[in-house]
Order: structure tokens, then C-alpha cells, then sequence
DNA sequence: CAGTATCCGTTCGGATACTG
DNA sequence: CAGTATCCGAACGGATACTG
């Protein structure tokens, strides 16, 4: 046990990453920015279950966070393209890997 | 693109994963359950801003997915013991990932 | 100790309609 | 195309009291 909180051993350090990327489809959306931009039209289709006001909220946030890039092209008609800052691509590797773990886990409930 | 839905090349595998330890807590939850079996107790102490009733609930989905065993000792006072199934110990390396992720994160915002 | 029960306010998320 | 606006129910979250 330490003294000081703020040095606490893992002190909820799952749970401040959990802030940034727990959103419900959060984990989905980056997953698929991991493929390179995806304009808004993209990513509503490659998650059909999604809502659009839904998509929309989670990439604001999303961007909010430093974790996705929002880029404006002044076109008619509008074109926005969503792609991975830095930071949301040191995410990759966990979504690689909760990916696999999805697929997996599927399985395993479906004997 | 694949005729069939269900072969969907990552149909939703991330979105899948995300059902089941997408939770606010669970994440946290299973984080400390990677350091052995825990009690009721020793999770709320862990989680402090967790509330008493919010644990009961994600630890009881949690075990209704498979990924937490949940084993109570027929004692006075009671004693339950909360621990990872085999499931629940191949997201070990997901969990470790994400919390040093969300170090790593913390440090990038904080410049 | 490890919960359950109840009440209640807040936030999240979905459906639908509309727009520059 | 890429969103807003509005409404509404469900889930989350806190406080408090009670129990085997």
C-alpha cells in the first residue's frame, strides 16, 4: 500500500481508459478506422445497427479525446472523412486483439 | 464482399466483445480479478467509487457470460469469492494492454 | 459480510423527422 | 452526404434502509 492515491499501483487506470473508449460502439468505430479513413456514410454501413445520431455523438466525443481526426472537405455535397490521431492508433493492437477475442469467445458460447 | 451476413469478414466481432465486457466497470472488475480470486469486499474497497449495487450487477452478468466464477462459502459471516473463469483469463492480456494504455494515455493528455 | 429493496434524478441510447 | 432536432424509454448511479 502506498501513501499517495495518485500512486496507486493501477488505480483505476482500466477505468480512465474505459472513459475514452467504453462507449458502447466505440471499440467498433475504431476498429474500423484501423482500415484507414471512413467517411460518415462508411462507417454508418459497416455498423448497420448503429443510429445516426449515435455515430454521430460517439465520434464527436471520440475526436473530443484526442483519439480521432474529424477532416472538413469544402465540397458539395459535404464530404468528412474520420480518421485515427496518433493516439487512436496505439489503440490497434488492443483491437486486434478484442477482435480475436470476440470471434473466439463466440465459439466457445456455442458448442 | 461476402454473400452471406453471418461470414461477414469482422462482422461486429468487436461490437460482440464490447456486449459482454463493455460495462462501465467491468473492465476495472476483471482488472483486479487478474491478482486472484477476490471477495465482495475487497472489490468495493478497490472500486471505491463504484457503488455497492452497481458491483452486485455487473459481477452477476459478468458470471451469467462466463467470464466470472462466483463461490460462496457456506460460513457465518458469509464469505463469496469472485474469481476469472478459463474464460475470463484469456482476456488477461487485453487487460493488461488497456490498463497500461490508459497510463500511457493519461500522461499523453496531461503534457 | 454480502448482499436486496426502494426511490429517484441523470445520462445513455433509439426512433423518427427534418436540413444545409 | 452528413448531419440536427425532438421525444421517449432504458440504463446508470446515488442515498438510504433492511437482512440471512
Amino acid at each position: 500500500m502506498r501513501e499517495n492515491v495518485s500512486e496507486m499501483p493501477e488505480y483505476c487506470t482500466v477505468e480512465a481508459a474505459m472513459e475514452v473508449v467504453g462507449g458502447k460502439w466505440k471499440m467498433a468505430i475504431l476498429n474500423y478506422l484501423t482500415g484507414g479513413p471512413q467517411r460518415f456514410g462508411e462507417l454508418k454501413r459497416a455498423l448497420p445497427s448503429i443510429t445516426q445520431r449515435m455515430l454521430t455523438r460517439q465520434l464527436r466525443e471520440l475526436e473530443a479525446d484526442g483519439i480521432v481526426l474529424r477532416t472538413v472537405y469544402a465540397q458539395v455535397p459535404p464530404k468528412v472523412e474520420y480518421s485515427l490521431t496518433t493516439i487512436g492508433k496505439s489503440l490497434e493492437d488492443i483491437l486486434q486483439r478484442l477482435e480475436e477475442w470476440g470471434a473466439w469467445y463466440r465459439e466457445q458460447r456455442r458448442p
